[in-house]
DNA sequence: GTGAAAGCGCTAACAT
DNA sequence: ATGTTAGCGCTTTCAC
């Protein structure tokens, strides 16, 4: 039980200084420990702010070191367990270096994002993390990155921005998870992804963000090196509610020459879109092989459990809020930039295709769980 | 391209009333609109400001203002989807009003969220949305609400602190729960939680956590009501990494007189104690009945589909935030606080305790090929 | 309506 | 080592 509780205006240093009989100076370098101060007036000092439940201001501190030992970070979608995770990679590295993170979470959508990194940079955040929306539209990255600001993207890279970014290598994963598939015996693979484009889907378009026209690639690829025709029909975008993914499911599983293997460009969309399978009555992977980006743990549960692509996104979370400090201390980049790779957990949602034609049932299926 | 992009030092309305002719303080006035400007003054300072591509310093304005426009959300665990959507429902809430949040991860560790909330305070921020980790300690909690600063909290009750709490009838949902698993001739049921407590488990022990005390309240209540002795033996806490849940899960299920039921307190728990059920080899409901809380997307998928007390997470979210904006513009409490109900959905992972044969809840694709 | 000047709470010269 | 005096960029009296 100190003094009284409640006080209509915050103690300040002032305050704290005529408690301990010194200058306003002397109690604010005490209290801020920096520059000289004798242990006398230190000891007196502190005595008298924890007295009086002295709590420094720090926005008036910030003011003056143009420092606000805050940093911002964007996000899409704060409910994708995919950024959750980030999330918490970027707030315990913070928390390390005593950086506090402010977090906004923009819909994947452009404009909100724009916005977000406005307010952050109002708010004179000391740098910026930024899971961008779009790899093509990045002027307000641009300016941030020229105004000096430090700045990391995650997840998505942005080409025409040269600055540090976390992420995997999408098109090399992409490609290995498709040969996987195409040797398998699938050559009808479909490719579902949330990314908002008003263009339908062409050869070569250039797409808004570059995590998912690298796995484009990357299937495509796969697909050039066996010698089989593109699935170009089965590229999807724009997936964005759970009944949109559900009626593009349908509409795969369901086109005169349908898809015999899925893959979900995340968690959120395999979810429905193992749905959707479910409901029209179809099993994985004996009529459809299934596969997803985003190693869940709940892809471990299902019947049979999910092949899926796993990324290190905590890891890759802390990379980037490390970055992101060594960038607000000034200091130089690391000799070598982390390098993330996601790899292919091979479960049991993938076997040979099945659909209309010549259904091979030579190939043997994964590994299913044990009984 | 207007002019020289990068700038040594920020525009300020000094800056800005100087082009546009004025005075700082009809500059500020109608940067900030606020005060008496004329239409051409208005204009020019606008104009001057679009020009200099001025932005104003946030930190500043707060300072005199005494407001952040910005509200604090402490919870426990980001990455749990849990509260990812609550953090949606609020963040939303609170762009709608313009304003921003802070996002403060604490591991449900105690001392983390007294960090926390200090600095979060520190901050000076309008308001605090706290997911208390105890709902015995809360000093710290206690503080802010003497200190006159808006507080609400989110998901769990604390008795001793008389402020505006967002959360569900607990002890209800779980009795209903227990008399559901009761009726379906379970009289061994478990109840696993995360809860950190150094005690083991004793009848009437006092929890830290409202939530979790009111959940094995509501659970001894339908025992007693039924003439059942209570399973006080299968009451476990500090389940903490998946590796505990699942050692906690077999003990359960090896006792010479075993749980026949075994109830969840959260996702995550459920996620690894379904893993360690499968590890037994054990199948659901047929060997175990299994119910968690938490009504996650991924539960429709497993085989059976999971039962589950849902939440409405992102609507509390909701709630809470704005409750916390009434506050914080001084507003009266609403006439009614609205309450929130948790729900069970019964689908398909209750059955009777020897063998499904009280298996009364199946759907039609439920019981499909699993091997 | 407008401007001069006084803070907000703190840090940062600059003296002493 | 300590105190004095300026600011940081903005809002806010208070005159005019």
């Amino acid at each position: 039980m100190s003094t009284d509780a409640s006080r209509r205006r915050d103690v300040t240093v002032a305050d704290v200084a005529k408690a301990a009989q010194v200058s306003k100076a002397q109690a604010a370098r005490a209290l801020g420990n920096y520059g000289a101060v004798s242990e006398d007036v230190r000891e007196r000092v502190l005595a008298a702010a924890e007295e009086l439940n002295y709590r420094p201001n720090e926005l008036a501190r910030s003011m003056n070191t143009g420092k606000s030992n805050t940093i911002g970070v964007v996000v899409g979608d704060i409910e994708n367990p995919h950024f959750g995770l980030a999330t918490r990679g970027i707030t315990d590295t913070a928390k390390k270096s005593g950086f506090n993170v402010i977090l906004v979470n923009t819909d994947e959508d452009w404009a909100a994002e724009v916005d977000a990194v406005r307010v952050l940079l109002d708010k004179r955040v000391d740098g910026l993390i930024v899971a961008p929306a779009s790899s093509v539209e990045t002027r307000h990255l641009q300016d941030v990155h020229h105004s000096g600001r430090p700045l990391v993207l995650l997840d998505r890279t942005a080409r025409s921005l040269n600055v540090d970014t976390v992420a995997v290598d999408m098109e090399s994963i992409s490609h290995e998870s498709t040969r996987y598939l195409i040797e398998a015996g699938h050559s009808r693979i479909a490719f579902i992804s949330t990314l908002r484009t008003d263009d339908s889907y062409a050869t070569g378009l250039s797409l808004g963000s570059s995590q998912i026209s690298d796995r484009r690639d990357g299937i495509m690829r796969a697909f050039r090196e066996a010698g089989l025709k593109e699935p170009d029909d089965l590229v999807r975008f724009n997936a964005d509610g759970p009944e949109t993914i559900k009626k593009i499911t349908r509409e795969l599983l369901q086109l005169p020459d349908p898809a015999t293997a899925i893959i979900a460009s995340d968690g959120l969309i395999g979810l429905s879109v193992m749905e959707a399978i479910q409901d029209l009555g179809l099993t994985i992977p004996d009529d459809v092989s299934f596969l997803m980006y985003d190693d869940f743990a709940w892809t471990r549960l299902t019947r049979p459990p999910l092949t899926v692509i796993a990324q290190p996104v905590y890891e890759m979370g802390v990379a980037a809020a490390e970055a992101l400090i060594r960038q607000i201390q000034g200091r130089k980049a690391p000799a070598a930039k982390p390098e993330f790779a996601a790899t292919l957990v091979k479960r049991g949602s993938v076997g040979g295709p099945s659909g209309g034609k010549g259904s091979h049932h030579g190939r043997r299926k994964e590994n299913l769980p044990a009984t």
